[in-house]
This record gives structure tokens, C-alpha cells and sequence, in this order.
DNA sequence: CGAACATGGATGACGTGTCAACTATTCCGG
DNA sequence: CCGGAATAGTTGACACGTCATCCATGTTCG
């Protein structure tokens, strides 16, 4: 194999400030979600999908598959999302194996309390300093990134 | 409070491109850096810093400071690094409070093998899909977020 | 039918991050 | 010199993520 080719200056630069925005936008809607909802982002992102859909309940696996969470982390939140009664557990009568996840009150409740703070905060830490050109730039480097970490561990022949 | 302002479409888009491209990313290179190198993304951050000093030896505090990590989490994560043999403490004879962060051989060995292979990622899965442009706007952009963001909590008078 | 296998999902162990509390030193104003 | 603050760093509890494993139900095929 060749020699390592370094990041020049540029790169370097723009690689860092790339990590720290996502360190830092991070931990602002974490705390600004957490002080203000009582949520944690991901409690958001499952209620969120949870909304998404007509009678708020799904299935375990569409729940991970729809949010792109391994199986064992979903479990695992939903416990936690369980044990303070922002989601319940169903059983499924067609599949014994199965459970839905459906929407409490309280979790109905928590998340249209919470979304629009979040969305201010959204719009406070990210989209108020950007342009349109700059929000159509992101947006597409943004998607040509994801497409190629995809691609490569979907078929990590190289 | 005025109704909440929602995001738009294209927002909405980019700000979902871009949490994906954080979290693909970010798990992409997590995955390789441990399975080359048994190091996490945060072991090789701290190794980096302290190869970044001459005598390879910082104060805990100045590590904290220069990684912008809170005091209690870097604690945790040199125990963890000390159990491993990455790094080891020393007291710190002017102040008996203090102590001293040392690379260890092993640490050293650890991030040299493991930087070629690190950078090389981040190639592959982030700058090899994008120009100078892209590269030139994510900088910029990260800046005024960074900005923003810490302008915000350091004086959070509104 | 029944044995192999696949699928849905839960669990346990362990690494990681945060917050609050704690210990031990040093500093600083009397 | 003393007593209270500030500072350096650790610790414990708990939330979160990953991996490997496990169990129960379904499915398939001889």
C-alpha cells in the first residue's frame, strides 16, 4: 500500500469544524430537549415516528427499520421509554413472537410539548446562520457522503 | 410566543441528510478504527493530543481543556485507557493536586498503527465525494454554527 | 408430523457520557 | 497562621450503544 496521504491544511480544517459543529449542535439540542421536555433526542426520534404513523403503533422491527436503530438498541430504549410511560408493549395476536409499541398519552403529550422548542432551537443553532445556498450545498454533499458509506458496507469488496 | 415557524421542505430535507450523514459516518469510521485498530474514535482523540506535546505528557486539565471534553468524562475514559496500558498517570510534584497524563509505548504504538489506515477512511468515506467547494462551504458553514451555538450558551441572555 | 432453520425480540456484559457529589490540595483575605 | 473559597481530579449513579447470546415462535421440507 502507498503512503498514507495526509489531509492538507483545507481538509484538516473543514474536518474538524465539521466534528466539532456535530459536538457542539449535538449537545445543545440535547440539554436545550432534556431541560426543557424532559426528553432525550432519541426519546424524540421514537416518538416522532411513533406520531408518523395513523393509529401510533407499530411493530418492534418497522420501529428499527424505519429509524435505521439495530434491533437490540430499540429493545433496549423502549424499556427504558416503557418504564416512564411515554410508550406500552402490545401483544401481537397474528405473531406470537411480535409486539406493537404504541403511543401513550403521556408519550402523545411529552413530544407536542416538545416539538416546537425543538424546532426553535433547530432554527436558533442551525438554520439562522445559513444560506440557502449553503442548506442546498450540505444537503448534497450531506447525501453523496451517505451514498457512499452505503455503498461501502453493503458490499465491502473493494 | 408567535406560532412555531416549521421547517421546509428543503430544510427539513437537509437537516435529516445531515443527522444521517453524522450518524454513517460517524459509525463507519468507529467501526474500522476499532476492528484495525482496537482504539474507539474518543482513545485516538486522546492519543492524538498527547503526540501532539513534545514530552507526550499533559496535565489532565489541559488535556480537558484542548479536547474540549468535560473533566469527569476524561477521568473515566483515562481510567479506561489505563486499564488498557495506553496511557498511564503520574503525580505531579508542584502540585499535589495535579497529575500528569504519559503516553505509554504501547499508546504510541497503538496511534501510529492506527493513523494511516484512520485517515484513509475519512477519505474514502467523506472527501473523496466532494470538491473544493463542498469542502470550502462545510467549513464555513461549521464556523458560523460553532459560532452561533457558542455565542449561545456562554451567555445565554436572550 | 418433526427436525432444521429463520425470525422477532429480549437480555447481560461492558464501554461510554452526564450530572452531582466528594476528596484533597492550594490560594487568599484577615 | 487560620478559615473559607477556588481548583484538580475522582467517584457513583444512571442513561445510552454495541455485541453476543438466548428464547420462543414460525416456516420449510423430508
Amino acid at each position: 500500500m502507498a503512503e498514507t496521504r495526509w489531509l492538507d491544511d483545507h481538509e484538516q480544517h473543514a474536518w474538524r469544524a465539521y466534528l466539532r459543529m456535530n459536538a457542539v449542535v449535538g449537545a445543545a439540542l440535547a440539554k436545550q430537549l432534556q431541560t426543557e421536555s424532559m426528553l432525550s433526542m432519541q426519546d424524540f426520534e421514537v416518538l416522532v415516528h411513533l406520531t408518523d404513523v395513523d393509529d401510533a403503533r407499530l411493530r418492534v422491527s418497522e420501529l428499527a427499520r424505519a429509524m435505521r436503530w439495530e434491533k437490540s438498541r430499540l429493545s433496549h430504549h423502549l424499556s427504558r421509554m416503557e418504564k416512564r410511560g411515554l410508550i406500552g408493549r402490545e401483544e401481537c395476536a397474528s405473531d406470537g413472537r411480535g409486539a406493537f409499541i404504541v403511543l401513550t398519552p403521556q408519550g402523545r403529550a411529552a413530544i407536542e410539548a416538545a416539538a416546537p422548542s425543538h424546532v426553535d432551537a433547530v432554527r436558533r443553532f442551525f438554520f439562522d446562520v445559513l444560506t440557502d445556498d449553503d442548506v442546498k450545498a450540505l444537503d448534497s454533499l450531506a447525501g453523496r457522503v451517505i451514498a457512499r458509506v452505503e455503498a461501502t458496507d453493503t458490499c465491502p469488496a473493494e
